[in-house]
DNA sequence: CTGGGGACGGGGCCC
DNA sequence: TGGGCCCCGTCCCCA
């Protein structure tokens, strides 16, 4: 994963992926149920703590309303009902493709600020610690790892990691060099923004939008060489790559090329040419 | 089996 | 600093 340098992986799990299965579920989370995401950075851990029951569930603040499926927690205030969508398909573009986002508060407040703090948890016995350095030397002391041990999630810092500002994530085992990053990447655990129509929640609003548009058709990203469209640009941009006559991805033992990277992956691991 | 579409997650960039 | 958008990528499903 290129784009992912910011993100170290040291356990190399899978990334969440919200199954309908899962989000079913989900959709119906209760907020302050989750765990507190742990950080190391004891300077803003006052800050960072909030109620995690964020009031942007509702516009009253009751929390009760997250629980239901229907909470637009992440829809711009609709003066046409809850699936009030973009009702110009054509429009379309890459930039405020939705002109009713109503600026960019659509998003709501992150309550994963509220699930940070800066409290070292050692993972093998669930001690809690003040300090990285304390922790560290618990996890030496006490089970024998080695100071830079990746050890289970989240608390356990490399030294060479530790020594510069690392965010880790409690709900699973990643780490950010950003506190932005990281508070984004917790949305994709808390999945605040929820679907009016289906009651699928979304880590941001931007692919509740995406989401929505499977409800309503609209599909904004129309193909120039055939009538195709498509509700989805990545989508259409994969569409694109059927139109040209040399693919983006090239096979590298044989000459053949392939408009998505996994029909690539499909071709090697089905023996494509020999080397393999 | 292959190709393609649908859906969506995640990080970077820009404002 | 945070939000929105873009791009990339992946998984699933279907023809």
């Amino acid at each position: 994963m290129p784009r992912s340098f910011l993100v170290k992986k040291y356990f190399s799990n899978k990334k969440p992926y919200y199954r309908e299965s899962q989000l079913e579920s989900q959709t119906a989370f209760v907020p302050e149920s989750f765990p507190l995401a742990e950080l190391p950075t004891q300077n803003n851990a006052s800050a960072l703590t909030c109620h995690p029951s964020s009031p942007f569930f509702t516009s009253s603040g009751a929390l009760p309303a997250a629980l239901s499926p229907v909470t637009p927690g992440c829809l711009p205030p609709s003066p046409l009902g809850p699936l009030n969508l973009s009702s110009s398909p054509s429009s379309s573009s890459s930039s405020g493709d939705e002109e009713e986002d109503g600026g960019r508060t659509s998003d709501p407040p992150s309550p994963e600020a509220g699930e940070i703090q800066s409290i070292f948890h050692c993972l093998h016995c669930s001690k809690t610690y003040g300090s990285l350095s304390a922790l560290s030397h618990h996890q030496v002391s006490s089970h024998q790892l080695p100071p830079n041990a990746p050890s289970s999630q989240a608390t356990s810092i490399p030294s060479e990691v530790s020594q510069r500002p690392a965010f880790h994530c409690k709900h699973c085992s990643k780490e950010y060099t950003s506190l932005g990053a990281l508070k984004m990447h917790i949305r994709s655990h808390t999945l605040p923004c929820v679907c009016p129509t289906c009651g699928k929640a979304f880590s941001r609003p931007w692919l509740l939008r995406g989401h929505i548009r499977t409800h309503t058709g609209e599909r904004p990203f129309a193909c120039q060489h055939c009538n195709r469209a498509f509700a989805d640009r990545s989508n259409l941009r994969a569409h694109l790559q059927t139109h040209s006559e040399v693919k983006k991805y090239h096979c590298g033992s044989c000459s053949r090329t392939f408009s998505r990277m996994s029909l690539l992956h499909k071709h090697n691991s089905s023996g494509c040419c020999t080397s393999l």
